[in-house]
DNA sequence: GTCTATAAGGCGATAGAC
DNA sequence: GTCTATCGCCTTATAGAC
C-alpha cells in the first residue's frame, strides 16, 4: 500500500462512501472520521460537497476509461468480454455498487456538470459494448434480434441493476444473467 | 379527483418524493409543505421515517401486484407484454423512476423489513416475466439463448436502469431497447 | 387530529489562529 | 495545511395545549 496524500485519501474514501450510501447518504463528518482529519480540512481541498462529488466521478470515470482502453481488441471477442465483465463480478461480493450507477439515481440532487460526466460514463460503456458486438457479428450464425447498439444498452443496464440487486439479495445471480446474455451474444 | 384523507395525501406525496429524490433526499418538512400540515402531524400517522417508507413500499407494491394480476394470461403474449410495459413507458417522460428501483440503491440505509419487501417486488416482476417467456417459448422458431428465468432478470433489470437513464439523458431510448428485447423474445 | 414549541443533534460551510 | 470555534440552518422526533 503506497503512502497517499490527504487529498488522495479523501478522494479514495469518498469513492467508497458514495458507492455504499450515495451522495445524500454520507456527510463531511463521516469522511473526516475515516481519514482522521477535521471537516474544515475537507473544505480546504473540496470547498463544497459538489466539488467533492465532481472529483469523485472524474477519478472513477478515468480509471474505467483506462481499463476499457487497455482491452486488446484483437483478442478473441469472448476473452474481451470476460475482461470487461471482471470488475462487475469483483464488486458483487462487496457492499459497493458502481459509483456512476449510484449517482445516476440521484440525478435530481446533482449539478448539471455531474450529469454530463455520468452521461459520458454510460456512453463510454455502451459504445464499447456496441463495438464488441459488431466485431462479433460476422462470426454469428444468426443476426442479432435487436441492433448491437440497443443490445449494448440492455447489457450495460442489466449489469448496473444486477449490482444493485446483488447487494439487495446477497447473490450475484443477476450479474451472471447479464454476463451470460453478453457471452451468448458474442459467442453467437 | 377524489377527496383524500390526510394520511392518504401524505402517502401519495411520499411516493412521488421517493421516486424523485430517494429516501435520503427528502425530509418531513418537504412532505409537510406539500400536504399543507405541520411535521408533527406526519409523526401522528407515521411515527418514524422508517414507518413512512415501509408503508410507501407496501402501497406501491400492492398497486403493481394488482396490475400484474389483472393481465389476462390467455391474451396473445405480445399483448400481455405491451400491457406490462405500459407503466414503464408512462414514467419515462416524468422525473419519477420506479420507487423500488430507487430504494434498492439505498439498501444500506434501510431496515431489513424494507429489504424483504423490495426483494418481493423484484421477484414478482421477474417471475411474471419468466412465466410470460415460458408461455411464448412453444411458438418460437429457436430456443432462448439463455433460460427464461435469467432472460426475465435481464429484461427487468434493463427496464429499471432504463428509467434511471431516461431521467439522466432525457430520452426513453434505453427503456425502448429493453422493451424491444422483450418483444423480440416473445415474438420469436 | 392538529397545532405550537422545543429538544437534541446533524448538516455544509466559514473565519481566523497557528 | 490543519486546527478550533462557530454560524445558521435543517433534521427527526417528542411533549403538551387545544
Amino acid at each position: 500500500m503506497k503512502t497517499q496524500s490527504v487529498r488522495e485519501q479523501l478522494l479514495e474514501h469518498t469513492l467508497v462512501l458514495i458507492r455504499r450510501r450515495g451522495f445524500n447518504g454520507f456527510s463531511y463528518r463521516d469522511l473526516a472520521e475515516l481519514v482522521g482529519v477535521k471537516t474544515s480540512s475537507i473544505h480546504y481541498y473540496f470547498p463544497a460537497k459538489e466539488d467533492l462529488v465532481q472529483e469523485a466521478v472524474k477519478e472513477y470515470s478515468a480509471r474505467l476509461a483506462e481499463r476499457i482502453r487497455s482491452i486488446d481488441t484483437s483478442l478473441p471477442v469472448t476473452e474481451q468480454a470476460a475482461i470487461y465483465l471482471a470488475p462487475f463480478r469483483a464488486s458483487c461480493g462487496s457492499d459497493q455498487i458502481c459509483l456512476c450507477g449510484m449517482l445516476s439515481t440521484e440525478t435530481l440532487c446533482l449539478p448539471e456538470s455531474v450529469h454530463k460526466m455520468l452521461q459520458g460514463f454510460f456512453l463510454l460503456n455502451e459504445q464499447w459494448l456496441a463495438g464488441l458486438l459488431e466485431r462479433a457479428q460476422p462470426h454469428r450464425s444468426t443476426p442479432f434480434p435487436v441492433p448491437p447498439a440497443r443490445l449494448a444498452q440492455v447489457v450495460f443496464g442489466s449489469l448496473q441493476s444486477g449490482l444493485i440487486a446483488a447487494r439487495l439479495f446477497g447473490t450475484s445471480d443477476r450479474v451472471e444473467a447479464a454476463a451470460d446474455t453478453l457471452m451468448a451474444a458474442v459467442a453467437g
